[in-house]
DNA sequence: CTAAAGCCTGACATTGACGTTAGAGTCAAG
DNA sequence: CTTGACTCTAACGTCAATGTCAGGCTTTAG
C-alpha cells in the first residue's frame, strides 16, 4: 500500500503520514525510487497514533507505547532494569492522564451547567455551582493555598 | 492585587496572564498609570481558564465559556434566537468534549495494558486486545461564528 | 532623593502538528 | 512514448500557548 492509499484508508493526510514516520511512529519500507510502502496493520496503527494524539499524549510516549503496538512484543528491553524503567514512565504517563481525564470530566460538566443556564432562563443570582476545576499541571511549584470560593 | 500578586497565587505566569487577557479571558481594569488590578475573583478565574486550556478546549469556547463565570450572568444574550444560537455553539462543544473523553479514556486502558505487558513478562504473540480508538476528528472549520478573537 | 523592584508595551523565539508550495522523479494507461 | 496522477524531498507558513528580551515608565523601600 502507497502513502496515498494509506491517508484514504485512515483519512490522515499524506502530510500527516510522513510526520509521523518522521517522528518515529511509523517506518514504512521504500521501494528502489523510494516510495513508502505501508502493511495492513498500518492502517490500523495510525488510528492508534491518531487516538493518542488526539489526547494530547506527549509524542514520545505514543512513540515508546507504538512500539509495542507495531510488531507486537518485539522491542521490550530485555534488561529488567530497562523494562521496569520504562514501565514506570508508562505509568507516570498513565497516572497524568487519569487526572487529566478527571479534569475534563469537571469541565464537561461545568460546561453543562452552562449550557442549561443558557437554554433554561433561568440566570438568577444563584452560581452555577462548584466545579472543581483542578488543574492538571505537571511540576509548578505553587505557593499559598489552592484556589477557594470567595463568596 | 497587580499581576505579579496573581501570578504568585495561580502559579501562571505573568506573561500567561497578559495572554488571557489579551484572548479576552481575563479583563483587569487599570490604574492610570496602566498597571493591571485585579479582583480576587480572577484568582479563581484564572484556575478554571488553566484548567479548560489544559483540557484542550478551543480558547474561543473557553472565553464563551468564562463570560458566564466571570461576573455570573451578566452577559446572556437577551434575545432568545441569541440565546439558542450560544446554547447550540456551546452544545456542539460539549458533544466534542464528551467524544474526546471517551477516545482518552479507550487510550488510558491501552496504555494501562501496556504497562501490565512491560511489567508482568507475559509478552506473548496475543495481542493487548482491541483498544477501539476512536479518533476525535473534527471538521476543518476554522472560522468560528461569534467567538470573538482579538486582533 | 535614589535605587531596586515591579510593571508596561512590543516584538521576536519556540514547540507541536500540521498545511502548502516548489521542483523533480516515478508509474500506469493510452 | 507521452501524459497525468502520484510520489519524493525540502522548505517555508501557521496557530496556540508561552518564553524571553529590550527599553522605558512607576512604585516602593531605605
Amino acid at each position: 500500500m502507497r502513502i496515498g492509499d494509506l491517508s484514504a484508508r485512515t483519512g490522515a493526510s499524506v502530510r500527516m503520514l510522513r510526520y509521523y514516520e518522521e517522528q518515529g511512529l511509523l517506518a514504512p519500507v521504500r521501494t528502489d525510487s523510494g516510495y513508502r510502502i505501508y502493511q495492513e496493520s498500518d492502517v490500523d496503527r495510525v488510528a492508534r497514533i491518531r487516538c493518542m494524539l488526539s489526547a494530547a499524549l506527549p509524542s514520545g510516549v505514543v512513540g515508546e507505547a507504538l512500539k509495542f503496538l507495531l510488531d507486537g512484543r518485539a522491542v521490550i528491553p530485555d534488561e529488567p532494569a530497562d523494562r521496569a524503567r520504562l514501565a514506570d514512565t508508562l505509568q507516570g504517563e498513565l497516572d497524568l492522564l487519569t487526572e487529566k481525564i478527571e479534569s475534563l470530566q469537571r469541565s464537561r460538566e461545568l460546561l453543562a451547567t452552562i449550557v442549561a443556564d443558557v437554554r433554561g432562563d433561568v440566570v438568577g443570582p444563584g452560581r452555577p455551582g462548584d466545579p472543581g476545576c483542578a488543574v492538571v499541571r505537571r511540576s509548578v511549584r505553587k505557593a499559598g493555598p489552592a484556589v477557594g470560593q470567595t463568596r
